[in-house]
DNA sequence: TCGCGTTCCTTTAACGATACAGGTGGAACG
DNA sequence: CGTTCCACCTGTATCGTTAAAGGAACGCGA
C-alpha cells in the first residue's frame, strides 16, 4: 500500500477524501474548501507526493502544453548560427506568453527518428529543413498542427517566410541609389551554383525570378574551397540564398546593370571565415565598388577580407549583408543590412501553431523587410 | 467504433490482431513476423493511425526521454547571452547523444510555476540561478534528478561550475607577466558592490577569497548606468561574477599589486554596449595599461571605448575577458580571453543528470580553464 | 414546510499504452 | 510417437490522472 511512489490515491486514502479532491486541491483551489485543501496539501507533502505527475495528466487532457522545433540541421550549427538562434528566442517568447514550453527536437538520420515520434507536443515548428529529410515525413504522420518555417514549402503546411528575392532587391536599389555601378555577390554552398536567374525551378511564387530578356548570362562563379561536401547540406536553406541572388541581380538588371559583370563567389559555408575567404578571392581578381552578402555572416566576413586588402570600409568598398542579427550593428564600421526581424517571424510561428492547436484559422501576414542603413555603405568614390 | 481518433486497439481490432501485436509492430519489429508487421503497418496508415501516443507510453513506462533546462532568467535575456547558448549548444549536444530532447522551461512569475510542475521531464538542468527564486523549489518538488550550473550552489544539488576566482587570477597572472602595472576591471550589475575581495559571506568553497592582510582597501566603485532595477536582477551570476573580481586582484596582490589602486567599474548590464559605456567612464578618469573584463561582452565593450578613445589595442592598452565565446576570436583585435569551454560544460551536465535518471554514480571533474593568448594583450609601452 | 440554490465532495469512466506472463502450433529430434 | 523448443502472438493488469455528473448537507426566503 504504502510501498512505491505516492500518487493521488495514495493520498487520498491518506487524507481521507477522495482522488479527484486532491487533484482539485492542485488544479482547482475554488473546488474545495480552504482547511480540506490545507490538509491534503500537508498529507502530500508528508507522504512525500511530487504533485500530479504530467504524464497521466498528459494522457487525460490530451494537451501538453508544449510545442516541438524539429531541429533538422546538426544540432551544433542550430545554435552556431545567429540567425537560428534568433528565430528560436523570438518563438520561445511567443510561446512562453501563451504558457507553452518549447522542446528541442534532433534529428539522428539512423534511429528511425523516434524522438519525433515519442516527443510529448501539441505542435510543431519545422526550421532549416533540408527538402525530403524523413523525419518531416514523420511529423507529418503525427497529425499535429505545423508550420514552417522559410524554405521549402511544404504542401498543405502554413509557411512562415520571407520574400527573399524582393528583400535583396531592396539592397541592390540601395546600392544603386548610391550610385554604385560595379558589384559584388558573396553566398555560400551552392546557391550559386545552377543560378536562379536564369532557372527558377524549384522556387515557389515568393521567390521565383520571372524569365528575363535573351542575352542574359548566368555571370560565373568562382567555387567554394576544400570542402567537398558541405555545398550539399543544406539545401533548404539554399533555397533562400538562391533567391537572394537572384532577386539582388534581378533588380541590378532593372537598375541598368549587366548581371554578367556582377561577381560572384560562394563560400563554403556560412561562417564569417568562410565569407572572409570567399570576399577574398573576390577581391583578389577584381574590385567592385558593392558587395552583397546573402547573410550578415558572410559580410562580416567581407568586411574582414577588406580590411585584409587595405581596403577602407565604405569609401573604397561598400558593403551590404542580410539578417540584422545582433553582430551586424557592433561591427565596424557597423553593417548595413536588409532586416527581416527574425525575432518577429519566431513570434509569428508560435501564434500561427498555437492558432492551429486552438482551431483559431491561420492568417500569416507578409512579414516585412527594410533596409537597415549604418556605416558599411556609402557613395563610391 | 470507428468515430474518434484511432488507437492500437482500434488498429488491432482492423487488423485482426491483439493491440499488443500492434504496439510491437511499431516498437519491437523482432517480436513479430515481417509479413504481420507489414499489414498491421498498412491498416495503421489506412486507419490513419499516429502511431503510440506518447502520453500513453510515458505514463506506462515512467519516462519522457526529455530533459528540461529552467530558464530562471527572462527568456529573452537568454537567448541574447552567448555564453548561455554555448551551454545550451552543448548540453543539447550531449542530451542528443544520449537519445534524450531537451525541453526549455519558461518560469513565468506569477502562475505558480505551472510549467515546472506540468514539465513532462526525467530530469532538469537549473542554469543562471536568481537564489531564492520560487520555481527552483517546485523543481526540487518534483524529487527528480537535477543538476544545477554554475551559481549559486544548492544543498543537496551536484552543481557544475568553473572556479570562477582561480580563473580570473590566471588573466591577471598574464598581464603580470605581460609587465603591466596599472589595471582596471569592468564587471556589471553591483557584483563590485560589496566587494569580494574583501568579503566573501555567500561564496561557496571553490570561490570564497581567503581574508586578507590589513591595509587593503576596497577600490572604490563608479555605478551603472540609468538602469535602476539592473543591478538586482541577476545575483546568481553576480556571485560568479564578484568571485572573478576577487581572483584577479588576489592575483594582482600576490604579484604585488596594491588593490585599491585598480579602478574597478561596473556596467549596467552584460553588455556590449553596456560594456562600453562603463569603460569609457573608466578610461576618462585614469589610463590604465590592462584591462581585465569579467565577461567577453564586457571586455568587447571595452574594445569599443578603447577605438573611440583613439586608444591602440594592444599596443596602448591590453584587454583580456573571460568566457572565450566566439565573437572574442572574431573582434579586432581578437579577444584575449580565459576560456572555460562552456560546450563541455554543457555536456558534462547532460552526462551528470543521464548519470542520475539511469542510476549512475555522479562524478564532477573539475572544469578546465585556460588564457587563450590572442591579440588584445602585449607588453606595455 | 417546501423549494431552490450553493458549497463541497464523491463516483464513474475513460485517456492510450506497455510489461509480463502465458498460450499455441509446428518443426526438429531421438 | 512423444518430447522439446522456438517463433509468434494474446490476455490481463495496471500506469496516474481528470471530465462530467451526481449527491449530501446547509441556508434562506416564502
Amino acid at each position: 500500500m504504502t510501498a512505491g511512489r505516492p500518487t493521488l490515491e495514495t493520498v487520498a486514502q491518506a487524507a481521507g477524501v477522495s482522488a479527484m479532491t486532491v487533484s482539485n486541491a492542485y488544479n482547482r483551489p475554488d473546488q474545495l474548501s480552504e482547511e480540506t485543501r490545507a490538509r491534503v496539501l500537508a498529507v502530500a507533502k508528508e507522504l512525500g507526493y511530487a504533485g500530479p505527475d504530467p504524464a497521466g495528466r498528459s494522457l487525460r487532457t490530451r494537451r501538453a502544453d508544449t510545442i516541438g522545433v524539429l531541429l533538422t540541421e546538426q544540432l551544433p550549427y542550430a545554435f552556431a548560427d545567429p540567425g537560428l538562434v534568433s528565430f528560436l528566442h523570438g518563438l520561445a517568447s511567443g510561446l512562453a506568453d501563451a504558457g507553452q514550453a518549447l522542446l528541442l527536437v534532433p534529428t539522428e538520420v539512423n534511429a528511425e527518428h523516434a524522438h519525433v515520434r515519442n516527443a510529448l507536443v501539441d505542435g510543431f515548428v519545422l526550421t532549416s529543413l533540408v527538402p525530403g529529410h524523413p523525419a518531416v515525413a514523420d511529423v507529418l504522420g503525427r497529425r499535429l498542427p505545423v508550420v514552417s518555417w522559410g524554405q521549402p514549402k511544404i504542401p498543405g503546411v502554413p509557411r512562415i517566410c520571407v520574400d527573399n528575392a524582393r528583400a535583396a532587391a531592396k539592397a541592390a536599389r540601395h546600392l544603386l541609389d548610391l550610385g554604385h555601378t560595379s558589384f559584388g555577390v558573396v553566398t555560400f554552398g551552392d546557391s550559386a551554383g545552377p543560378l536562379p536567374y536564369a532557372g527558377g525551378d524549384a522556387l515557389t511564387s515568393g521567390d521565383r525570378a520571372p524569365s528575363v530578356t535573351s542575352g542574359d548570362r548566368v555571370p560565373s562563379v568562382t567555387s567554394g574551397d576544400g570542402d567537398p561536401d558541405a555545398p550539399a547540406r543544406v539545401p533548404g536553406v539554399q533555397l533562400g540564398m538562391r533567391a537572394r541572388v537572384s532577386g539582388f541581380l534581378r533588380a541590378l538588371h532593372a537598375g541598368g546593370i549587366d548581371p554578367a559583370s556582377v561577381s560572384v563567389v560562394a563560400a563554403a559555408r556560412n561562417s564569417r571565415a568562410a565569407g572572409r575567404d570567399a570576399a577574398a578571392r573576390m577581391l583578389a581578381d577584381r574590385r567592385p565598388t558593392a558587395v552583397f552578402g546573402v547573410t550578415d555572416v558572410l559580410a562580416l566576413g567581407t568586411l574582414d577580407a577588406a580590411a585584409n586588402a587595405g581596403m577602407d570600409v565604405p569609401r573604397q568598398l561598400s558593403v551590404v549583408g542580410f539578417d540584422d542579427v545582433a553582430a551586424a550593428a557592433a561591427s565596424v564600421p557597423p553593417l548595413t543590412t536588409v532586416a527581416q526581424s527574425l525575432f518577429d517571424q519566431g513570434r509569428l510561428a508560435a501564434s500561427v501553431v498555437l492558432d492551429q492547436v486552438a482551431g483559431r484559422p491561420v492568417r500569416i501576414p507578409p512579414i516585412r523587410t527594410e533596409v537597415v542603413v549604418r556605416g558599411s555603405t556609402a557613395p563610391p568614390i
